[in-house]
Parts: C-alpha cells; structure tokens; sequence
DNA sequence: GAAATACATATTGTCTACAATAAAAATCTG
DNA sequence: CAGATTTTTATTGTAGACAATATGTATTTC
C-alpha cells in the first residue's frame, strides 16, 4: 500500500531539487532561509541541513554569511559541460548495458512511457523532469558510485540548459525531441540486449543530438534579410 | 599576516575529513554526533550541516535516524574504481595541462615537496593526505565543475586503499613509492609545458602504477613453502 | 555636495531544550 | 527455558530563541 508518506523534510529537498532543475528557481539567485523553510513548514536548521546536501552535490553553492545561490551558469558552463558530457555519458552508458537489473529496466520503461506523455502535454518542466530521471536511472544501472557523482553534477545543468532553450513554437526542435525519445526507446532495446558497444555509441548520438540543438540557439541562423541600401545608391536588381 | 582563523566548524569540516581519508576512522564506522561535536567544541545542528555536506560528497552515508556511517568500502568499490578511475584521471589530467595557471603552479610544486618531505619521513598518513592534495589540485587545473564531483570521490577511496595497503616494511612498495613520486614531478613539467597528450598518458602509467601495488596485495604471490606429505607417504625427493 | 563613518535592520549562524525514533533490557507468558 | 512484549535508555531529529555578521541608510564632517 505504500502509505510511506515521505517526511516534509524529503519533500523539501525533492522540491526544492525540482526548482532548481526546472529554474522555477533561476541559476545564480539567492534563497532566503525564513522564506523556504515557512513554505514547507520546517524550521531552519534541517532546511539548512538540506541546503548543504544541495551544495554537496552542486545544487546550490553556500557562501559564508550569504546565504544559498542557486548555482550559477557562467559563460565557461556550456564550454565545459560539452568537453565532459560526451565521456561521462558514454561510459555510464555502457556499464549500465552490462549491469542493468530487470527491475531497473522495468522503471526505466515506465519512466520513458511517462516522458513520451509529458511530450505530448507540451509541458516543459515534466519533460525535462522526466528527461533526467531516464538518465538517472541508466545512471544507477551503472551501479558505479565513482562515475555518478559527475553525472548527476552533468545533468543538473542539462536539464537547466534544457529549460532555457526550450521552446514549444520552432517545429523543428518539436521534431528533434522526437528523435530523442525514438532515441530513449533504443537505450531501453540496447541495455535490455546487454549491448554495450551500441549503447556507448547511442550515447554519444543522443548527446550530439542535444549539442546540436543546443548550439542552434547558442549560434542562431542568420535572418534572412538583405540589408537597407544607402540613400541614393542605384537599384541593380530586377525592377 | 593571514590571522584568518578558520572557524570552528571550517576546522571540524576539514579535520573529519582527513580522519576518514586516514582511515582514523574506519570506513562502515559510526559517527556519534554528541561525541564529536563536543569534540571540536560546536553545537549539534552545525556539526550535522557538516554531516551532510559530506554526504553529499560521497565522505559518509547518512541513514535515516541512525546516523553518518563512514562510506563503508564492499567488495565492489576497488573493482568499481578500477573501471572509472583511468578514464577520469586521465580526462582531469588532459585538462589541466590545457588550463593551469602559473599560481596553481607554484602550488602544486610546493604540494610536491611537502608530499616527498613525508615520504622520507615514513609518515603514511601524511604522505596518503599529500597525494590526494597533489591530485586535488590538478583537479582545481582542469577547472572543470563536471569532472571534479568524480575525481574527488575517486580520491577519497584511492586514499583510503592506500593506507589500507601501506607497509613501510616492503623494500618494493618503498621503491614504487618513490616511481610515484618522481611521477610527480613528471606531472608537474608536462602541464607546466602545456603538454595535455603527453600529461594523459602519465596520468594513465601513473594509474597503472598504483593499480599494481594494490593488485600485489589482493592478490598476493604465493608462499614459497612446500606443503606438508600425509603420514606413510614416501619420500621421492632427494634423502 | 561628496565621502566616510556610525547606526539600524535584515539575514545568517549557533545554541539549548525538547520531541520522536530506534535499539536494548527487562519482564511476562506459553 | 524460549519467545514475545513492554519498558527503558540512548541517540537522532526539530523547534524556537539568541548571537554575530553583513548590508543599506542616515548622519556627520571636510
């Protein structure tokens, strides 16, 4: 029956995990401790105590007498996460392939079936929620407590970057988040057929897919207009 | 004239850390809050803020009302960390030579004679904390906030199976002691020089390196001692 | 009027006391 | 005497009150 009402505490973390994720809660703004701790019916010392956890895993960063930022993206962000995602992400996705357990396959399954409907609802936050939850399960097939400490560090600012270039109206990045949920169905087909190699090159094209639209909003398409003339100057065109 | 006096908790923080790197406490161990806290003369709601921040960092394991146990070491970690720790140590490596600054430098040079001061000095746990703080700082190089989560658990538990592991008594192990030392040095010209092929492939030997001096003791070579003969059996050997 | 200093205020950091939970001990029952 | 149950005790979790620090504002002085 799972009446295993999780503590308000927990439910802090999660959500405030959440927030920061979805930038409900944006990069490099403060929290106030008396605020965050009201809303969620605590006092201050365990929301404090959450905080650090948060920082320990690079959520937020505490300075001294300051109080919690929520970590900040800097222009050195997105320069660094594309020099270490592709190795992380290859690597974790292979020992997943050779560890995963058939109950981890099962959640992973349920979890992309819930991915494909936050897709199909348009909501951004529960796409990217659930984007990263698929990651982090391949995360905990993985079973390799040195190599998911980064992941979970890489995909704090994946999902973030995610939230930022998000956007419902360009059709063709409607279609690349298709592809990457065909992609997700071909991690669940590889990992299930213990295929490592495959999963590691999958990995590698999930990732470039993500670059891709990534550096679509970072190096934009010019627009296509001419330039205005100079007054005076001769029309050298068609009439 | 840096009077900047650490602060209790900073002190607290940084001590317990060292004891677990030292194995002064013992991974699996407890941590009673009460004792140490008086300890380092603070409070218990500071000293669990400190708790959780190492949780976070993979230092201790937090278990619902039963407290920070020590990261216990199972039969899993060293095969676990065999599998991550060259593809992150050589990526942290590789960076560093690209990205070091002259004032990391001069750390990193003054880290390595204090690292080769305690190795003449016989003094394990010194030595073990100088090699995680030669490491950290090519960590701090590579300036990489994706990678670093990885690498500093790597070195908690690369710490660890070093004191485990260290026995000034084996004339080899003092040998391979100093290889590693003077691999050091060879680290600190290779980034210095900006050579991030030549700095990966050290990193690797340098991996190597440690590897064999953990795998000659889980897999220690044979006694050379004959096995005793049941009664009656006869002699076939010489008289 | 501009700069510097002192004050006021808001926020973080810490402590003590209390509540809740879990392990251990002791008692009771079959 | 073994097992289960209750009581006790020890330890963790939380709250509220107080102390310390930093920022913003007002006042003073040059």
């Amino acid at each position: 029956m799972e009446t295993e009402t999780r503590s308000k505490k927990q439910i802090c973390f999660e959500d405030l995990r959440q927030k920061i994720l979805t930038e409900e809660f944006q990069p490099g703004s403060y929290l106030d401790e008396i605020e965050v701790s009201e809303f969620y019916g605590i006092s201050r010392p365990p929301l404090r105590e959450i905080l650090r956890q948060l920082a320990g895993e690079g959520y937020v960063v505490l300075h001294e007498n300051r109080g919690a930022q929520v970590a900040p993206m800097t222009h050195k962000t997105l320069r660094n996460f594309f020099v270490a995602a592709p190795m992380i992400y290859a690597g974790v996705t292979r020992l997943a392939a050779e560890h995963a357990t058939t109950a981890q396959i099962v959640r992973l399954k349920e979890c992309q079936w819930a991915f494909r409907q936050a897709i199909r609802n348009g909501d951004a936050a529960e796409r990217a929620l659930g984007n990263e939850r698929f990651h982090s399960i391949i995360g905990e097939m993985a079973d390799n407590e040195f190599l998911l400490p980064s992941l979970r560090r890489l995909l704090i600012d994946h999902t973030r970057i995610g939230m930022t270039f998000y956007n419902p109206r360009k059709t063709q990045l409607a279609e690349q988040r298709e592809l990457a949920a065909d992609q997700h169905d071909q991690f669940i087909a590889l990992i299930e057929a213990g295929d490592a190699d495959a999963a590691a090159d999958l990995a590698v094209a999930h990732w470039e897919l993500s670059r891709a639209q990534i550096e679509s909003f970072v190096t934009p398409e010019g627009m296509q207009i001419p330039l205005g003339r100079a007054p005076g100057e001769e029309r050298r065109g068609a009439s």
